[in-house]
DNA sequence: GCATACAGCCATCATGCGTA
DNA sequence: TACGCATGATGGCTGTATGC
């Protein structure tokens, strides 16, 4: 199924690009977000969690709105609840405005607020630095190392996990690292990061947690889970 | 001491039900 | 049919409990 399931991904989706969500927040609000700046970039991963892409963009803009442009210095400065305020509007704040604290906390501390030197170290490094940090998890290290450091990483989130057991990538129950193993031998070298957009967006449009929608799903001629449910 | 399992955090969204 | 409300599921991570 190897090249199959990023041929059938690709055809469906083609070049569209899956992050229209934060772009419409960000054309209304006539803001822009500076994603080649490692910090910024972590700082809005931090907020994508456990939340839709455009409330993480609001509470971004929200964050700039309230303490200025973001830098790891001025964010180590700020009181936490005033970072609590700025960015209520993407759930968790209280959970998420400690990260982001304990982020800028770390990189004013052991990166002298520059995080060009990380950048340059070998991504297993960087990815184990990183994980040092309370409140960034396996999925955020891998999405800065895809996103930033131009890696060729599939972050897991619960939609890839969920879709990859459906499709029998994976057994229920497998370990990230193993859905990562997984994922390298169902997509092409060097389409990892596409191929992490892409299960996401079919994990929302179609392999939905309730309800899946298997007989309109793009994918279902290669999915265990479409071929199991139409027998019964 | 280490690995694993599980509850809790909290806003959002989907679903189901009752009412007008 | 349309609307409002209640309920439960979702999501990434931390902290605690448990077993080896």
């Amino acid at each position: 199924m190897q090249q199959k399931l990023y041929k059938l991904l690709h055809e469906y989706y083609g070049n569209v690009n899956l992050h229209f969500e934060v772009e419409k927040v960000l054309k209304e609000a006539r803001r822009s977000i500076d994603y080649n700046n490692p910090f910024k970039n972590l700082v809005i991963t931090i907020l994508s969690q456990n939340t839709s892409d455009a409330n993480a963009a609001r509470a971004y803009l929200s964050l700039e709105r309230v303490i200025g442009e973001l830098s790891p210095r001025k964010v180590f400065a700020t009181r936490l609840e005033k970072i609590k305020r700025a960015i209520k509007v993407c759930g968790l704040y209280n959970s998420k405005a400690r990260t982001i604290k304990n982020l800028a906390k770390y990189i004013v501390e052991n990166y002298d607020s520059d995080l060009s030197r990380l950048i340059k170290m070998p991504a297993e490094q960087a990815r184990s630095e990183l994980l040092k940090i309370p409140g960034i998890g396996e999925k955020t290290a891998d999405v800065f190392l895809g996103y930033v450091m131009g890696h060729d990483v599939a972050p897991i989130d619960t939609h890839i996990r969920r879709v990859s057991q459906r499709l029998g990538l994976v057994r229920s129950g497998a370990k990230y690292s193993e859905i990562q193993e997984a994922l390298k031998h169902s997509f092409p070298r060097g389409k990892l990061l596409r191929g992490h957009e892409l299960l996401i967006r079919l994990g929302r449009d179609f392999c939905k947690a309730k309800s899946p929608k298997c007989s309109e799903c793009p994918v279902r001629s290669v999915c265990k889970f479409a071929r199991e449910s139409s027998i019964s």
